[in-house]
DNA sequence: ATTGTCTATTGACTAATTGTCTATAGTAAA
DNA sequence: TTTACTATAGACAATTAGTCAATAGACAAT
């Protein structure tokens, strides 16, 4: 738990947006994969995979959980905690890994794909 | 050229979406980068980076030019032929070399995050 | 002549996705 | 009692993406 999200206005520049959801889910369901976690340590957890959490707006994270879980690719419940406010506990289920494994090799295609192009582009170039 | 671009009603499943404009862009400039062409021509070339030209609606290709031209990465003139319909030609600006430079650095960074998910999720599997 | 086909480009419509901002709420410390 | 931190949810606006239809020249076949 490293806190310190940042909440306040004016945090997008708004300007060269970095188009990131797509990804999010991804890494996401795979944290739940390695885990069950609520989405505030699921946010903690992004900077592993790149994302800046200054500027990911942590509504995001939910809306992603609440769409994978609308999917059934995850499966929420209340925590029985103490202290602080009620949070969500989220864990991933049988379609969710399935789902995982898809994901990963489409991940994995477009890895390929991306690769392509920047190998045709480093041969190009000189 | 190798033609066939099935223009027909129903191609698109409409299920699965495969988000494409992202990546159409750069393969398209990069294209551009090798020497101009018209629209046409790039929809063709565009299997070797992956797209199935079965599904590329070639609306996309032209509006991804037309984008791009807005934004002064492209230039185009209507091509000087004889037969069949008149061609825009396009050929990518300095501005578009800029451009083409930042999306290739971009893409290695994607690359690379999609690498550290890939990689953990082989490590995590059994 | 008219129909069909291939090359080639454009525009309209709609649905989905994204990012931002704001609201809510419990706990604990100052 | 005000502030700060943890935690989640919802509303809103803008952009984007994908589908489909329209236009149009050239040429071959009917």
């Amino acid at each position: 738990m490293s806190g310190r999200h940042y909440m306040g206005r004016g945090k997008g520049r708004s300007r060269g947006r970095r188009r990131v959801m797509n990804f999010l889910k991804p890494c996401l369901l795979f944290m739940l994969h390695q885990g069950e976690a609520h989405g505030y340590s699921l946010l903690d957890g992004l900077g592993e995979f790149g994302f800046d959490p200054e500027l990911l707006d942590s509504s995001l994270v939910y809306r992603a959980l609440r769409d994978m879980e609308e999917n059934g690719w995850v499966i929420s419940r209340w925590g029985e905690e103490s202290q602080g406010p009620q949070r969500r506990v989220y864990q991933i289920s049988p379609e969710g890994e399935v789902r995982l494994g898809e994901w990963i090799a489409d991940l994995r295609k477009t890895r390929d794909e991306i690769d392509r192009l920047l190998n045709a582009y480093e041969q190009y170039v000189q």
